[in-house]
DNA sequence: CGCCAAGCTCAGCCCGGCCTGAGAGTTTCC
DNA sequence: GGAAACTCTCAGGCCGGGCTGAGCTTGGCG
């Protein structure tokens, strides 16, 4: 539970600012959105969220001027930019500290995991979990490593937001058309075999002792858990 | 009880939107109709539905079309979608979160089943209960696991949906014909045998202890029950 | 008690989902 | 600039599960 944090989804598009907004309301936060700059400003007066999430990219005024106007108005609101990834290099250094980026085409899982880094961060939410648990398997997130019966265990990136999406989600059956959703980036248009080859790539790496973490269910989907229960 | 959430079926072909209707009405829901893609349109304003259930083919607009026509009015209804087996493959990339899809031909307790899931996670509706249990027989639906007298069973898919079935009606008389309708696809062409076949690999598998909780009525169907007292 | 319909069970075929190794294309890092 | 790591695709093969058909069992009824 992130403890209601309120955020500001900023994003011209309605697909990206609906795809964001019901993910973090899924994921408990409280949610308003705006679809230019000038709705923004206005909002963060009113709902004083404890994060914005700003594409760079608006119709109306640039993301960065959103931003240094919040500024200018005594707010220090963290900010996670959406940018495309041409854009990122050089613009970053508009960075206030606390802020982050995430690049376009992004997938959620990333998101999510930037969301909590800044709030950490900027709220102290100490009560949000940076270890992840399930039966002898570990995961930190801050130091973004991982542990299978206390041995170490080097990931590639992709394996490890499957294995974290997993953890997140233990005991819950996840379908591997939702998977792709929120591991993969939203514009992947491939198919669902690359989740059977990461999920096979994970197995090798930290499900090879006793007891199987991850299951099958044919026609179904993939489930994280440990037996018993 | 679904707490009387509002649904909006949309279909050119009369025979589902009936089939559908007609099994959700029943489900507890309360269902209005639409037969393309304008009147969808239209009834949204109108009923404002807590979800839409909408095939993808429709014979004026293409359902992807509707659901945006949607979202661009700033409803953010979720859509479950019906879709031919060959469709879904690419175009689940659609999907706003929170939407979902089935393939056609789907079983009616497949629809239900991811009805009762998007509004859970849309409305946050925990109070739709994830854990079945009669007598000593627990169903975790969001794990997809079940016990009988405290043990694990293995079910296969089928042989799931069968008990699921049988555990939302316990104490209710189900006909083959019932079960062959709701479980198995609607296209399914084959004979009645089926249903004794799953209901005696169920058996096998959860009810070799007593009380026995699956009970013949020769001549009229299958109930699942504890006994009295 | 014997017959018939209904129900039960099991072997076996077939299909499709899943796994995995190989490899092409791309990015990252030294 | 080259090597290593990484991502994704493809296809072959395996295996679990779906369904069928036939023979057997059970129960109802005259």
């Amino acid at each position: 539970m992130p403890g209601e944090a309120r955020l500001l989804v900023v994003d011209d598009e309605p697909n990206i600012r609906e795809l964001l907004s019901a993910t973090l309301r899924y994921a408990g936060f409280d949610v308003t959105t705006a679809a230019d700059g000038r709705e923004a400003v206005q909002l963060v007066e009113r709902v004083r969220p404890d994060l914005v999430v700003l594409d760079v990219m608006l119709p109306d005024m640039d993301g960065f001027a959103v931003a240094s106007r919040l500024r200018a108005a005594g707010r220090r609101t963290p900010v996670l930019f959406l940018t495309a990834r041409d854009e990122a290099e050089h613009k970053l250094k508009g960075l206030g500290l606390g802020d982050d980026y995430v690049t376009k085409p992004f997938s959620l899982e990333e998101v999510l995991a930037r969301i909590r880094a800044v709030l950490r961060r900027t709220r102290g939410d100490l009560d949000l979990p940076t270890r992840l648990q399930v039966a002898d398997l570990e995961l930190d997130e801050e130091g973004h490593q991982v542990w299978r019966a206390g041995r170490r265990v080097k990931l590639s990136p992709t394996e490890y937001k499957l294995l974290h999406y997993f953890m997140v989600n233990a005991g819950r059956v996840l379908s591997k058309a939702q998977i792709l959703d929120h591991v993969w980036n939203y514009d992947f248009g491939g198919d669902r075999n690359v989740v059977e080859s990461y999920v096979s790539y994970l197995r090798r790496k930290i499900d090879t002792v006793e007891p199987r973490l991850i299951h099958t269910l044919r026609g179904v989907g993939y489930v994280l858990r440990a037996p018993r229960q």
